[in-house]
DNA sequence: AGTAGTTTTCACAAAATCTACATAGATGTG
DNA sequence: CACATCTATGTAGATTTTGTGAAAACTACT
């Protein structure tokens, strides 16, 4: 299967490898560009983006000029990094052709599942819609769990847990490992607030509650 | 297959020499910096450095310091050394591009394995995620322990212990030799701690306990 | 601002693990 | 075989890690 390519533009390079990194284990091949002339010329040498990730705030070109200039010839999946939501840019985004807007800071989790639902909305995508393990059915599109066929009513990080733990079933997550991907980039907090949500999460799940296993002194694991 | 080469930055040498040795044996090429400035030269002579391991508290110029100017030209994985996790450290390093954090004090063993992972993620890595041998597979991935298909509850130091003894099948290990990579390198209680360890880890793996067996006078083996 | 819901922190209880120690057993030596 | 060493094992206390409930902080929506 050959992997799709996207391209990652911001001028952070701390922020293009944090995407980086996370978009390559989720299998995709990552194209770098450090500024809009940069990005533009990428696009247009490299033949087969599938999607782009761009920052607004660079530089020398911005990134509403270099969706212009792209989306000047291309129609590819343009994803937007902006500062707090600002409406006023949505709106000059939507005018422009931008497929999605993502607030910093995100989680690495989050931005994958946007890029995700993209690309399955324009027919390349590849994965899939719906988890099942063990009696859980997770819709991802839906933001919804059914345990056994009944709804079971979970708070949104306590529904990126549960995916992201079904996600990895059989491998033990540590602490650290669980906040760098389902907790925003600029998370610094108490890695304990993990247990409390797990703590929530096994009770929410009733009897299933258990197939989410501690691995004393190192973190947590979902039994397979 | 040629080695490796990873670059130990601290200002202690009795550190160096610890991280040294370890790394050394498990097959990497170590380069030694005393202090920040000499880091820096190192690392812009050698051309191929693939790993850094830096520790923050260092005179002249500061762990950091040196990531900082590291970064300004390069992705090379950093793991940083700090004292007993602290937060503040935590940002300060996030937003400089440290890839991973140890506290101090922290296992040889436990330091290999997040070099490992991060070669391994970072597309270079080459050691396995299961070892097997004589019926026992040991997942480091998932933690986990079975014996001719059963899984075994092992607790943290157990299996660190019973993957030592499997890396190192064969081979007379003294009491020193395996509180000195097992162990935190502070740690400097009764060797006698590790015969109640492997008592335990004999009553847990069943009949297959014999195969650690008790070299009188010097320590233990793992029969081959 | 007020409210409901969510997320995070905190403090203490509970559990699991680790270590030290005492004693019993095993091994090697002359 | 007696003696000195070293190892095995059970127990209990110390330490570390996790579970839990409640309070505080934060968000989103009125």
């Amino acid at each position: 299967m050959e992997r799709l390519k996207v391209l990652v533009v911001d001028d952070e390079s701390r922020m293009r490898k944090l995407v980086k990194d996370f978009l390559t284990k989720s299998g995709y091949d990552v194209l770098e560009a450090g500024d809009g002339e940069q990005a533009v010329d990428t696009f247009f040498k490299e033949k087969d983006i599938a999607l782009i990730v761009l920052d607004v705030m660079m530089p020398k070109m911005d990134g509403w000029q270099v969706c212009k200039e792209i989306r000047a010839y291309s129609q590819v999946p343009i994803i937007m990094l902006t500062a707090r939501s600002d409406e006023q840019d949505e709106l000059t985004g939507f005018k422009l052709g931008v497929d999605e807007y993502i607030a910093k800071p995100f989680s690495p989790k989050i931005l994958v599942a946007r890029i995700e639902a993209i690309l399955r909305r324009t027919g390349q995508g590849s994965s899939e819609d719906t988890l099942e393990y063990a009696g859980i059915v997770i819709d991802k599109v839906a933001h919804q769990v059914t345990i056994d066929g009944q709804p079971v009513d979970l708070s949104f990080k306590e529904f990126e847990l549960l995916t992201y733990f079904i996600e990895n079933k059989g491998i033990a997550l540590s602490r650290e490992k669980i906040l760098n991907s389902v907790w925003n980039y600029d998370y610094f907090g108490d890695a304990r607030t993990i247990d409390t949500h797990v703590k929530k999460l096994r009770s929410k799940m009733g009897e299933k509650g258990n197939i989410i296993r501690t691995v004393w002194g190192m973190g947590y694991k979902l039994e397979e």
